[in-house]
DNA sequence: ACGAATGTTTACCACTTGGTAAGTGAACCG
DNA sequence: CGGTTCACTTACCAAGTGGTAAACATTCGT
């Protein structure tokens, strides 16, 4: 009796209450990121987890309130997710090739996360300017950074932010419009997506690299 | 009471269903593809027409029924809109930009088309396979041309379907991620918008043209 | 050991959802 | 003209929605 894994509470009761809260941030932020916001009830929420609507209603006061969480969340687990890659040593290039591979790992292990953005962009209002302000200052780290690259002739001179929303959306789309693969005849495989990231890194390149840098580290 | 505008039923009784069901599917697209499919109820749709939910159920025996509807209309809006674009005269470059340039024209005028395209991809399922059967001759026709670009060597050597999901999420995205624009500090205005073309095509032309034949048409 | 705080459940509610059934008035056709 | 078809409405309904109230069990502080 002493070691059964399901039911016997764990640890103190705060900890087993962030638990909790932690397990229903996980799902909220999975099927609000998969079906949509509106798409998913509370009650389908609590049935994924096996307890019932009143519970989660009983840490978030409603609905909205949870979706705020689920934000606040969501954009935490993109900034552990990239913000590493900014700081990783390497020249320019090399440094923008690793975000991008981040991307992809994320678009293909977690979906939901870059779905979920896309969601929130799309309710709008209160929603998007609470991701926006969590996102801040991962946003400037990233668009100081270009800045930089722009500055030292690694990376063609224009709009940081331009730059950024165009790198975004490309990896972005690339990672997850599935259905927009299929239309071309292109079956999300992960050999098709080892496939996908070396063209759209090529893509990337050819449209972001400074021309004498490039020619630069070719002759070296 | 000749010219009421309002009540007074005009054209024969076949035009005026047809007319219905035009308005109906209109209403339909544009609520569905900025709120989202699950977003809208049949009676939100029917207070926008002014009419009963059941008045819809008459024409279409569902809510599902009604969204392959909307789906085909869209797919036809769709080709529509860009179809022209593949068959204008002028060389490979300057042919892309007319498409980029049309994308950004639909992106601001009718959001609601692309969003909903978007929609259909996250629903996915049966949704999506229509989309991308009303869709294939477009498609099809737009990896052909691609395919003739590179053979003529106009546009880089690359697996054309990849190429036109590149360009087609990287337009899409740059036109349409209003919220993520805002998060580095773009408001999206008309006058940011055609700074936004415009770096963008700076983006597309860096990553597409075949450097040689840029360089050929840069000496002329 | 005991009362209080805490996390969760059962019971319930008003409202909305997609969908059905039956009725109504006008347009069409003989 | 008279009946039938058509486009649509009014009247419903069962299931599901977010949310409230109260009961209940466990764990905490004392």
């Amino acid at each position: 009796m002493a070691l059964v894994l399901t039911s016997p509470p764990k640890g103190s009761r705060a900890a087993r209450t962030r638990a909790t809260e932690d397990r229903i941030l996980s799902v909220a932020l999975e099927s609000f990121g998969l079906k949509g916001f509106d798409s998913v009830s509370l009650d389908d929420l609590a049935a994924d987890l096996g307890i019932t609507k009143q519970a989660i209603l009983y840490h978030w006061s409603s609905k909205r309130a949870l979706l705020d969480a689920v934000i606040d969340r969501a954009a935490l687990d993109l900034i552990i997710e990239f913000d590493g890659a900014l700081s990783e040593e390497g020249s320019g290039w090399s440094r923008i090739e690793s975000v991008v591979r981040r991307i992809f790992r994320v678009a293909m292990r977690r979906p939901e996360l870059l779905g979920f953005i896309r969601e929130i962009s799309r309710i709008g209002g209160d929603a998007s300017l609470r991701v926006t302000a969590d996102l801040d200052p991962f946003v400037s780290r990233a668009t100081a950074y270009f800045q930089r690259e722009m500055d030292e002739g690694r990376i063609r001179r224009c709009d940081p932010g331009l730059l950024l929303v165009s790198a975004y959306s490309t990896v972005l789309g690339a990672a997850t419009e599935v259905e927009v693969l299929r239309a071309v005849g292109i079956e999300p495989t992960l050999r098709s997506t080892v496939v996908r990231r070396r063209e759209l890194l090529a893509f990337l390149y050819a449209a972001m690299v400074a021309p004498e840098h490039a020619r630069a580290q070719a002759l070296r």
